[in-house]
DNA sequence: GGGCTCTCTAAGCAACCGCTCACCTTCGGG
DNA sequence: CCCGAAGGTGAGCGGTTGCTTAGAGAGCCC
């Protein structure tokens, strides 16, 4: 919290704890093209032509483009889940929490949506092990809703029935938002978390 | 409707329309492998293989692989629409309609998971003219959300501030469905699509 | 200034890709 | 009984893929 990296959305030093500089500019180029194309219409030529530098550069900073990947989805899922749990453990009612968990894991996935959308959907290209290790942090994210539910429901705030099944709702509307999320789009990414947060809100029969 | 082929969510005769019996399999062998790993990753070879021909059978009633991406993704969208549709149009409030609309649809997604995630993720591998086509059927899947939501706004039953933001949260919530559905898991279909239902009246605000 | 490490490149290898071609079989109609 | 159309195959072509190798510079410590 010391550097100025922490902004939700748009982050002035993205991807700073990656060095060196090289490897770094990699991976930068990785995420536009695996966002852009998705992970298999990519060419390792791609990635390094889009870093400035040979096909080879990129054999001297990562063992296979598969590590690509895979150091993209672990940052990325850290990041989110960073973002989630920073709201999640704040302060105030569980209406309150809900309402800032959603709205930063929501504004996240839209300012970030290029490596959120390489984050969510390019899952199933990591060999067993990685995706292993990645489903574990997705379920991380999956427990630190559900606890807020089931606070809410606790001190009564909420009205929910299916918790287990709402907090499937309420992850999969939020990570949906990488895939439609368009720059160019008449929304902000403050307006859909925004947005998103009356509607979970809703969904749990929360008073307003 | 005469036919046996109308059953959302599990269809007795899939692909009932397409023609030769080769073509089918093709056809189906494409939607698993395009499901399973994805279309770039798919190779002929493997789509040939799937439905016990040889590399070349392929290409004797596909003139290219994008060919069947194509054809996979109008019939599925077709499907998805008329499900849609149906629901839309039929008799009842506003707030019956929508819940209908969302069960039907939802069903449809979590049953034919496998279609859906080609016809819903695939769809930047299309060359520019086959994905606008598609493009124009995603927006009437729009608009046959929004007029209903509309529809309830004017009649007084629904509460919502933001039309347009909140179809596009319904449908995102649908589609999403495809993502995560799991035919090994604890939900059938019909229970996903009787919670998303009650959910999405929750978040226009309607009374039960 | 000689050697060592780190970074990067030009060239290319083996494998695999989408797709084609020459040829074979099956089968209904005259 | 022959024929053409329709549906299928084995072999393979040109191009591309992920990745490797041999070697060139740049900087740095002694």
């Amino acid at each position: 919290m010391s550097t100025a990296e922490e902004t939700a959305g748009g982050e002035t030093q993205p991807w700073g704890e990656v060095t060196p500089d090289a490897a770094r500019r990699l991976l930068v180029a990785a995420v536009e093209a695996f966002a852009e194309r998705g992970y298999h219409a990519t060419t390792t030529r791609d990635i390094a032509g889009r870093a400035g530098m040979s096909p080879a550069a990129l054999y001297i900073h990562y063992k296979t483009k598969e590590e690509l990947l895979h150091r993209i989805s672990r940052i990325g899922h850290e990041k989110a889940l960073r973002v989630l749990r920073t709201a999640a453990e704040g302060e105030g009612t569980p209406t309150e929490r809900l309402a800032e968990a959603v709205r930063s894991f929501v504004r996240w996935h839209a300012g970030q949506h290029t490596v959120a959308r390489v984050v969510q959907y390019e899952l199933d290209a990591l060999g067993p092990d990685a995706r292993a290790e990645i489903v574990a942090l997705r379920r991380q994210n999956d427990s630190t809703v559900r606890e807020i539910i089931e606070d809410g429901v606790a001190a009564g705030e909420f009205d929910v029935p299916d918790v287990k099944g709402t907090t499937l709702a309420v992850l999969s509307l939020c990570i949906d938002v990488a895939r439609w999320f368009n720059v160019n789009g008449p929304r902000t990414p403050d307006e859909v978390g925004a947005l998103y947060a009356d509607l979970v809100l809703r969904m749990v029969g929360a008073e307003k």
